[in-house]
DNA sequence: GCACTATATTCCTAAAAGACGATATGGAGA
DNA sequence: TCTCCATATCGTCTTTTAGGAATATAGTGC
């Protein structure tokens, strides 16, 4: 039950769902995610680590950068079910498709201050 | 988008997940629910509404009684995906199938005072 | 119309969630 | 070691959510 509300609770906030289209597309760093999303890098930060710990996407380190990464769904078979359908849900939403365009040139080497 | 956040949202809380899966059994009015979860009535009316709201449930009245049951998805391509999985979902959960035998029991025409 | 009952709604309080700025951590390179 | 940079965590504020008591609404039967 625990395991099956945070996946619901992870997906339940409008700019997590967007982190998780994004991250359909591609491969990114947190500081990529915040630029994408124009908001404060802890409020990118903590968004990852909910959708984390709810299995729905994981980290890997690379030097400084961590990318983040769909999930494979092995935690969660609640993760496993919603990460399946959201390649195709919500990909036809005006505000999902516009984002979805624009991390395409994003760059996380042409990012600069992160304050 | 919206829609999707509503499926998700209603689907986040404990109290509606143990709803989803008591009508998943059986056809409920509000007393029977709130007797059911212990909980107080307008508890139980304020999350059937949520969960109306978000096209995982309808209701239909009979004289004094309002029953609620399942929807049948038309309203919602999330809210039917979300049906489809509930009924194996957390079926055997403690929680939840003790719950579930327990509503066997309950009868609209017992329960004495609403107050 | 009047009482009674099941449900919905309102109001209030307490807890949780989300956002941001500031600070801490930890790896990379001079 | 010292500095720099990407990320994580902390503290604080504001908004949202869940719960219950009290009240309003709407059928039903007299």
């Amino acid at each position: 039950m625990k395991e099956f509300l945070k996946v619901m609770k992870a997906a339940s906030d409008p700019t997590r769902v967007k982190i998780l289209k994004m991250l359909g597309k591609k491969v990114m760093c947190v500081c990529e995610i915040q630029t994408a999303l124009d908001t404060a890098q802890s409020t990118a930060s903590k968004h990852l680590k909910i959708l984390e710990d709810a299995g729905l996407v994981m980290s890997k380190k690379d030097g400084l950068w961590v990318n983040y990464l769909l999930a494979d769904g092995h935690q969660s078979p609640f993760a496993a079910n919603l990460l399946g359908n959201m390649c195709h849900w919500l990909s036809d939403e005006p505000e999902i498709s516009i984002l979805l365009e624009k991390i395409v040139q994003i760059d996380r080497c042409n990012i600069l201050g992160n304050k």
